[in-house]
RNA sequence: GGGCGGAUAGCUCAGUAGGUUAGAGCACAUCCCUUACAAGGAUGGGGUCGCAGGUUCGAGUCCUGUUCCGCCCA
């Protein structure tokens, strides 16, 4: 009988959380129901599946994994309670340069490099690198509550997704939509490596803008001023632009000047493209290591000059200066300049800086040779995807923003000189130069037969693994059943920093290699920062580890917080002050458990006779009913956070806070009252434990497990209708009944009981009543007489007041003396505190009151008499007219108070 | 330069069916260890919802303009 008391009285969440996980997953339920493998598969259910945003196989849980989780997590075990066949595919991406990175470092302490070790050697490390730190992540997303199903576990790298890599590959090369060419790309100088326009970060840094003559080939006493941030491009110049209607420069078109220091003659030419505002007028045209120049160099015909060597040294084009590091050239050859008198001022100037997103070093703009992605064709298809609503965007707003970057988009470098990653599948000939573009490793050239063929050095850009991860992972190309049943999949979540990555590539892909879009929405959640809205970063020394966060107050604290605390799309703020607050409701539920386990023990098992509900049993039942509604639209509307909040409300304010107080007294009376308040109580617990489940994991699942057992040890009575699932994970997501006429007053008149309720506790709190002091009291309530006389047991318990002399009438002609009178609602209260009446006091505190309620009157005359009363809704209209009536009521018995003072 | 978001209580934020006295958590004050819970309970103080217009019977919520902060793209 003692049983509720066995669980301990804080909920001990470290004790819980392995346990139950393991418990989950032995059982098997994280996979699918309605397996396409299994014999009596039913293809016609639509399944709801999510792809996981796969983490860095060798990286380490940050809480931006840790807001995927419990976004993703949540979504699926809603689905999967609702019955629908529900597959989370997890898994994990290669990382092409922070692993490598990784990998180098590691090597760097044994005084190695990689191009000591070789390249087949480095992969092997990098590999066995992978099996020692790849577990890592995915204990941790196990840790957070992942329900997802480890056996259809992928990695980019592995065999499955690299055949699709190589599909994917050479179907875009087939189609004439991959080319080989020297382009324009950034140049990464310490990685040495290609990487892709997304992959630069521009940051506004104070630097100098330096003005110098261009002097004229043939008059030497004549030059056009020039101004570059970047001096050392000098070397690398191979015109002088200027606007075609600069009256200053116009003369000189056609003309030649001499490259300061080379002296290598380089035409003065006229483009539109130069701003005649900026600088001198006059622009160097360095079209090698320049975007734009680049694009003027191509209408002009410009020869371009290649200045920098791989790690950005200055090469053989820079003449004297060769072997210089690019920065140290930019001094040495300003001096010379001043030297030879070509320098006319410096002048502070804010630079916009391409740095790497990875690392930081500053990029350098170069033409080189690389692979790209020709992208229009397959960003047109992405677009009408979302344009046509076959691809919904949550929150909205963010379909402009790729919609942007889709029509301005560039061709994708997707080449990589690294070694960790998939290996662009094209062998060049040795004889003829051809090359030869396979899904399989050939052995011969497939043009002249011979078999001196070379792989290409370079491997692909992981994003381009990624791009086909919601099918690759399900067997694509094979045509494999989980493909057929699961793909499409439903919702993408991710955060909306990689909206162009990886989301707006797994739409143009998806489309292209499947026909498909990838997922019909795409929810997007914001990025976490500090509690001062700081970007969290080590140097700053704010980081959030989400594994002491879960160590210190259980992972259902934590995703609660990131659940509740944010809204799609926006960034959120962590505080671990509400992840404390969030534990304390975990706790709360969990005595609100303990609770309703003791009264489980302690009712009768069956009830003799039909119920008669109390109005706390009916209001409680109704609240709940309007809960599940607003849980269901709310969902509906991907408004979890929302959802969440409502819950919590319910849960705390309503449940614990009055049902459970009220139930307290309903269970001493014994017999079928006791019955049906256990019941009720067990209903509601129950309703609210699968509600909260999706967000609260592995409390709710505990405490179920024991309510369950309970409910069952006490026999059929306690049993909800279609009887106990096996565990909370699988159990039926509750759904509201039918409204069926009566709630909305119950509603009201409990809404009433609380108001007086509060009223007297709070004159107490006011007059220094102690709870423990019980004191009589006269309640008059008029035509509610009938409501209060069945609530006086509880208005007794909650207001602290003596039940036998709880006195109850409908009218009270003679206002009695000596005694705190209160008015809420129309209702008076007499308490006779006699001791404590100050008349003065007291009349102050009722004319304080009716000074309230008068304005308040006044107000609301004033709304009923203006084009309010007709022109709004009635049932608004009606709304107001009662809360009227109410107030005037209230006014009333203040006056008689005062006047009986 | 273009686009987007934010501005609501001391702090961090909700408020996405426009409905008429604006909510939570934390912090603060007073009281209470009443056998579900002190990680708790009761009560209270605290906001002209950035600013200016407009639409509407009614605006924190919709529209226009504007200021400040932040982000994205060029």
């Amino acid at each position: 009988m003692n049983q509720p008391f066995s669980l301990p009285k804080t909920y001990d969440f470290a004790s819980v959380e392995e346990k139950i996980y393991a418990h989950w997953e032995a059982s098997g339920y994280f996979k699918p129901s309605n397996d396409p493998r299994s014999p009596d598969h039913d293809p016609s259910r639509r399944p709801f599946v999510i792809s996981i945003p796969p983490p860095n196989v060798t990286g380490e849980l940050h809480l931006g994994h840790a807001m995927f989780v419990a976004m993703e997590d949540l979504m699926i075990r809603y689905h999967r309670m609702k019955g629908v066949p529900t597959l989370w595919v997890p898994g994990t991406d290669h990382a092409g340069i922070a692993t490598q990175l990784q990998v180098e470092k590691a090597l760097a302490r044994e005084g190695l490099s990689r191009e000591q070790l070789g390249r087949e050697e480095f992969l092997r490390r990098t590999w066995a690198w992978k099996e020692k730190y790849g577990g890592i992540i995915t204990r941790q997303i196990r840790r957070l509550g992942a329900s997802c199903d480890w056996s259809r576990e992928r990695f980019t790298l592995d065999e499955g997704l690299s055949r699709a890599v190589r599909e994917a590959f050479v179907r875009l090369y087939e189609k004439g939509l991959i080319y080989r060419g020297p382009r324009m790309i950034n140049w990464s100088p310490g990685l040495k490596t290609a990487v892709s326009d997304l992959e630069v970060e521009y940051s506004e840094e104070p630097g100098t803008l330096y003005f110098f003559k261009y002097v004229l080939a043939d008059n030497p006493q004549e030059y056009i001023p020039v101004a570059t941030t970047r001096p050392e491009t000098i070397l690398g110049d191979t015109a002088v632009a200027v606007h075609p209607e600069d009256d200053r420069y116009r003369a000189y078109v056609g003309r030649k000047v001499l490259v300061p220091i080379l002296n290598r003659p380089i035409p003065v030419i006229a483009d539109e493209y130069v701003d005649r505002e900026f600088g001198t007028g006059a622009l160097k045209i360095t079209p090698a290591h320049d975007p734009n120049d680049y694009q003027i160099a191509l209408r002009h015909n410009l020869e371009m000059i290649n200045i920098l060597t791989p790690d950005a040294a200055i090469n053989e084009n820079g003449g004297p200066y060769q072997g210089l590091d690019r920065f140290e050239c930019r001094k040495r050859m300003w001096e010379d300049m001043r030297a030879a008198g070509l320098v006319i001022k410096e002048q502070p100037y804010t630079l916009n800086v391409p740095r790497s997103q990875r690392g930081g070093e500053i990029v350098e703009p170069m033409i080189s040779t690389q692979w790209f992605v020709r992208i229009q064709p397959l960003a047109r298809a992405a677009l009408e995807a979302v344009r046509e609503g076959r691809i919904k965007i949550v929150p909205e707003r963010f379909t402009k923003v790729y919609y942007n970057w889709l029509e301005n988009i560039e061709d994708w470098c997707i080449s990589r000189q690294l070694w960790w990653g998939h290996r662009i599948p094209v062998w060049y000939c040795d004889e003829c130069g051809e090359i030869t573009v396979s899904r399989d490793d050939p052995t011969h050239c497939a043009h002249c037969q011979s078999s001196h063929i070379h792989q290409d050095e370079d491997v692909l850009d992981t994003w381009f693994s990624s791009g086909l991860w919601p099918f690759s992972t399900l067997g694509w190309p094979e045509d494999t059943p989980d493909l057929r049943y699961f793909y499409p999949t439903s919702v993408l979540e991710t955060g909306y920093d990689i909206l162009f990555f990886w989301v707006a590539r797994m739409i143009m892909f998806g489309l292209e290699f499947t026909g498909k879009p990838p997922f019909h929405t795409v929810y997007l959640h914001g990025l976490i920062r500090d509690e001062q809205g700081q970007k969290m970063s080590k140097t700053k020394g704010n980081v959030i580890d989400p594994l002491e966060v879960m160590d210190e107050m259980g992972t259902d604290a934590l995703r609660f917080t990131l659940l509740v605390g944010s809204t799609p799309g926006n960034d959120m703020n962590l505080s671990l002050k509400k992840v404390e607050a969030n534990r304390n409701f975990a706790n709360k539920v969990w005595n609100a458990g303990r609770f309703v386990l003791g009264a489980l023990a302690q009712a009768p098992a069956q009830a003799q006779a039909a119920p008669q509900w109390t109005l706390a049993d009916s209001w409680i039942w109704a609240r709940l009913q309007q809960l599940l509604r607003d849980v269901e639209r709310l969902f509906t509307n991907y408004q979890y956070g929302e959802a969440g909040r409502q819950i919590y409300d319910f849960f705390w304010s309503e449940f614990a806070d009055w049902y459970v107080e009220i139930a307290k007294l309903q269970l001493a009376e014994g017999g079928d009252r006791a019955f049906y308040t256990a019941q009720t109580l067990l209903r509601v617990l129950d309703a609210s434990l699968r509600l909260l489940h999706p967000f609260t994991p592995f409390v709710t699942e505990e405490l179920w497990g024991h309510l369950k057992r309970a409910a069952q040890e006490k026999g059929e009575a306690f049993s909800p209708k279609g009887g106990w699932e096996e565990a909370l994970i699988i159990a039926r997501w509750p759904e509201a009944q039918p409204v069926e006429g009566w709630e909305e007053q119950k509603i009201a008149d409990f809404n009433l009981i609380q108001e007086v309720i509060r009223a007297i506790r709070n004159l107490r709190t006011e007059k220094k009543v102690t709870p423990g002091k019980r004191i009589p009291a006269t309640i008059v309530a008029g035509e509610k007489l009938t409501v209060f006389q069945q609530q006086a047991a509880a208005i007794a318990a909650l207001a602290y007041l003596q039940p036998d002399h709880l006195t109850m009438l409908a009218n009270l002609p003679e206002k009695p003396e000596n005694q705190i009178a209160i008015v809420v609602a129309g209702i008076e209260i007499y308490l006779p505190l006699a001791d404590l009446v100050n008349v003065e006091a007291e009349r102050a505190r009722l004319q304080n009151e009716l000074a309230e309620v008068e304005k308040q009157i006044e107000r609301l005359r004033g709304l009923l008499a203006s084009p309010f009363a007709e022109k709004a809704p009635p049932p608004v209209v009606e709304k107001e007219r009662q809360k009227l009536a109410t107030f005037e009521e209230t006014a009333a018995r203040l006056r008689d108070q005062l006047q009986n003072l």
